[in-house]
DNA sequence: AAGTGGTCTAGACCACGTT
DNA sequence: ACGTGGTCTAGACCACTTT
């Protein structure tokens, strides 16, 4: 066939009402990627399963295959998407140890890393101070989820966690279902919630152990612990978690990549 | 015109020798890539410089433009190139703000980030040992130059950095050469001896403040310090630097990003 | 106006995985 | 054999910068 006249107008703009609800005056693809999101946050495609496939969208969207993929390319990048050649394009679940090896940094001096055992030392609703407030966009007072966790490697407390939650988003989590849950936190969030944490911001600093917190790690106040502070964001950069944790880094370290 | 045939030949090798020298058997444009990072050691277009347009990179490796953009939109992707519309492609270059922010990651608990100021304690010539020559890919006893500075914001002592760098690369290293220079380090290793850091991997712990860094921060000898241990990486993935640097994190934190 | 990177399209074919 | 993503090409046009 010979080459199609490019069409101005369709540069710019999706047919029906999809712009209205993607950012127009922007490239198509970022359109296309803004709307893949979207279906994302909705839950129209859950963690593990796959997304239909780029000729699908482009019918679906109007666009050029290529165009889809550039949107899925940056998806895959970012992590939201996993492609596999031959199988198709599939939303990235905590469930896969890739990627939860992306959210836990700690690696051992020596030897291969091992999996962490998880326990919840406490579960409980209070109302959100103004640190916390600041951290998941809520009001000072609204509810929120106190979790405090201790993470142990081959049978060594090295890690504490208090984690702090939007209580509307997670409504019946419980020392219970916690502790009735083996894997990682995020895959839990994820499946009995339908949260899916897909970025996070730290702050990393050393600090001398408190004695509550050494009490929890088995070692005495005034070791050098790292005081690791994350916000974590799902789908379209809501901030739904305000993590501290305290790392004993005698026989672990955070690994750190700077590109 | 007709879309022409494409050639099954043709998108498996390069034209002459060229494929011997990069990776075979892989798609074009990691070849072209491949071939790019090369040019970019070998010092073909220095930093700060553009290099050739992509029209001109297509004819010269015989690939297409679009093959040629992929490759450089990976080579974008990873700050080894930076893209500027209408104007070119550039060699990145640590003289850009943009680029030391990747390698400095402390940010102020209040206020925006202020310029740090540089300070050499020390520079020598020593003898590799074991640990910097695993780090180094050297031999033990191989000369290193080793380099102790303080980095202070505002005024105030931060950060004690201890450095160590192949003494073969860094032949005229002094410590008034460094004295002599403002700006950033890798600037200085860039322009002064042609080694461009690209990317770094770091380990992360807390420690007591020895009596000898804490007297060069000012500090009591037991305050929390954050040990950041790196390894510097040039194009083609050659270590080398190894830096251990002793950070006070009472008004400075270390930023990260999960992604 | 000319040159650069940026977007979009259409089509051919390859590599991989499943049926 | 078929469907998926992956590569490569060619061409048109847009957006930005400089001449």
């Amino acid at each position: 066939m010979f080459p199609v006249m490019s069409d101005p107008a369709r540069s710019r703009s999706l047919p029906s009402g999809q712009v209205a609800s993607a950012a127009a005056f922007s490239p198509l693809y970022q359109q296309i990627k803004a709307l893949l999101v979207q279906a994302l946050d909705a839950g129209e495609w859950k963690p593990g399963e796959s997304i239909p496939s780029e000729i699908e969208l482009a019918s679906r969207f109007q666009v050029s295959q290529g165009t889809v993929r550039k949107a899925v390319d940056e998806l895959a990048a970012e992590h939201l998407l996993t492609r596999r050649q031959g199988k198709g394009t599939f939303v990235s679940t905590h469930h896969e140890p890739r990627v939860r090896f992306r959210f836990l940094r700690l690696a051992p001096n020596e030897g291969e890393p091992q999996p962490a055992e998880s326990q919840v030392l406490d579960c409980r609703r209070i109302r959100a101070n103004a640190e916390m407030a600041r951290a998941l966009e809520l009001k000072s007072g609204d509810p929120v989820v106190a979790i405090r966790r201790l993470l142990s490697f081959a049978g060594t407390p090295t890690v504490v966690d208090d984690i702090y939650l939007p209580g509307a988003l997670f409504k019946g989590l419980s020392a219970d279902l916690l502790n009735g849950y083996s894997g990682p936190l995020y895959g839990l969030f994820e499946s009995e919630f339908g949260i899916s944490m897909v970025r996070a911001e730290e702050k990393l600093r050393a600090e001398l152990a408190e004695t509550e917190i050494a009490k929890c790690l088995g070692l005495e106040p005034g070791m050098p612990l790292l005081c690791v502070e994350r916000i974590s964001y799902t789908y379209a950069n809501r901030p739904v978690e305000l993590r501290v944790g305290h790392y004993v880094t005698s026989q672990y370290y955070y690994r750190n990549s700077l590109n």
